[in-house]
DNA sequence: GCGTTATGTGGTATCGCTACCAACCTATAG
DNA sequence: CTATAGGTTGGTAGCGATACCACATAACGC
């Protein structure tokens, strides 16, 4: 690592390779040279071609940073998640990465954990960045960050819930609805008392959207709402078999349990193998979200399929539209869900 | 959405706040925002406090474009995966996240899908955007690209494998190590036909290494190696049960086999449950790396545990040092790996 | 009292690129 | 042969911030 820039001093001397420099061995204008790169056909064969040559001698890169401020666009999207860990809303950042990539944007991805009052800031520094557009997860927001978000004047696209009123775009599905339907799946199939694990409330509104829509379709079903029967279990394997084994003991008459998780799910469908209870014989099990896993565990597990890649392409591809240009219109895209009936119920 | 910023005309009239507006309004210099802003310690109370108010009355985000372009710091971090999807880079990148944000970072995320071709695409894009630093998971680079980085003059991290010859920094285990002692501990285990499902080699030295590290461990241990005992296949749950039926067809004596990916292991465990075969008594299951998953599954799994929120942690602990001035040392780190013996061998 | 060091503030000159306008060249029509 | 249009090329003036220097003021020693 030789020569590191060190200040003002290396600027003029050893700084970096800029257009004029290719300009100037190219023979032509640092003009023709930004013509030449940004948009090929508007510049003559031959002057591309000594431009590309110079461009190739030098191992030329232009630096987008000093073309994003002469140009005031970025060319960069944010993106907040409440967890890059979970593989749901990975499959969603694979999709729009993929759409990013060939349109020639970049991606600036920030990890909210969930709390609240991290995305403002989070957001904040991301339109400090000046991205062009941006992803969120939550809808539940601030105040402030709607105010922010006003100002900055982008295209905003909500992902984790079909909000009533959404900032300005949402590409997502109906956690109610989705948890009402797989709530009212299990009570068409004859189970009769079925528990419900949510992942935690707080500051989620997914969370409590479902449910609510557990509770909607107990009382379509014609069921009682019996509080006993929902428990609130944070994200984990341990953690749902624990919560499948504290209803079956509390409630003995317990015959399917429906996991606002997948991860919970699963947990809770081997520490039945690991007892030997029956799936779905002592009790059903269903999950929510389509992992991979549930396909595939013994026996397969009935879950809720949420196109996670398809709100990732749709929202990317909303974005692209907007950048290219797209009259400024409020979208509200609902993806919709699937149930997927196997084995565990 | 309001006022869109359409061209050079609304540059002068309609455009965005900037540092002298605010340096104007609360009657200080520019430069003195700056200052406020960026290292509030070296102005004096009386001016903090004009800046701050007017920067709170205005809503004042500064322009980090424009102050990476002047101080040519971008405070940017590249990152380029395999696959965000993958839930092992997933807890990488979130450790690198962390870090990162903690230190006034952002990260930019690429996605190679594995192609070696696309890599070299992707750093050069990140290059272009001045990221100052850069962490790749692969280890096998094209010369170009070594030229490239060679050239950009920032710290990079290689976190696949531990190269003989580092670029800068390496933060990873020895994949061969790992193979090695997997396959010697079975060995020692009593086992004498393992088998080894690798994941696809092309472009892929820690697959290779891997199995390298097989074929070793099994010269060690005296036990021949038949090359009809290794199969290839990629990632995925249905893959590995089909590998393993394979192999228990076509070499009815093997008694355990090790699986160079942990979902390969997961869909074969699965599909000996479907099966019943006795894991491990007609057959026994190793796997690499410590999915969450693996301790819960019904044998649980003996896996290979890659701290991988430490190669992040360190890895981006590394790359703030540099940019915080620490001198450019070349650093290879070995952060290990632990056989986690469990049910399932 | 005056020189000397801290400390805080402002002015100026970029950073490397692109938008816009003006100039130029080559065709084609009249 | 001149006029007009169309297509390329170059010059200039920023984009919004920061680095550096210069300067003013306050604090200190002898």
């Amino acid at each position: 690592m030789a020569g590191k820039a060190n200040g003002r001093k290396a600027r003029n001397g050893g700084g970096e390779i800029t257009m004029s420099d290719i300009a100037r061995h190219a023979g032509v204008s640092p003009m023709t040279v930004s013509r030449a790169l940004s948009d090929p056909a508007s510049v003559s064969d031959k002057m591309r071609r000594k431009v590309d040559a110079a461009v190739r001698q030098f191992g030329y890169l232009p630096n987008r940073i000093a073309g994003s401020l002469s140009s005031k666009r970025s060319n960069v999207i944010g993106l907040v998640v409440p967890s890059i860990r979970n593989s749901l809303y990975a499959a969603m950042i694979h999709a729009i990465s993929d759409v990013a990539r060939a349109n020639g944007l970049h991606l600036m991805i920030a990890n909210s954990g969930h709390r609240l009052e991290d995305e403002e800031a989070l957001v904040s520094a991301l339109l400090a960045q000046r991205v062009c557009g941006l992803v969120l997860h939550n809808s539940t927001h601030s105040k402030r960050l709607r105010e922010l978000l006003a100002r900055a004047d982008i295209p905003v696209i909500e992902t984790g819930n079909l909000p009533a009123k959404p900032i300005d775009m949402a590409v997502s599905y109906s956690n109610f609805d989705a948890a009402r339907a797989m709530t009212g799946h299990l009570g068409r199939l004859g189970y009769k008392r079925i528990g419900f694990v949510t992942l935690p409330l707080r500051d989620n509104d997914r969370s409590r959207e479902r449910r609510r829509g557990y509770f909607a379709a107990l009382t379509e079903l014609g069921l009682p709402a019996d509080p006993g029967l929902v428990l609130e279990a944070p994200g984990g394997f341990a953690e749902g078999a624990d919560a499948l084994v504290r209803l079956v003991q509390t409630h003995p008459d317990i015959d399917a349990c429906f996991f606002a998780g997948d991860v919970l799910a699963v947990g809770a469908l081997f520490e039945c193998q690991r007892r030997g209870w029956a799936v779905p014989g002592r009790i059903a099990i269903a999950s929510f979200d389509d992992l991979d896993l549930l396909r595939h565990t013994v026996p397969t597990v009935t879950t809720l399929r949420i196109p996670r890649q398809d709100i990732g392409r749709r929202s990317a591809e909303l974005l692209v539209n907007r950048l290219h240009g797209a009259s400024p219109q409020k979208v509200r895209i609902d993806v919709g869900f699937e149930i997927v009936q196997r084995e565990s119920t």
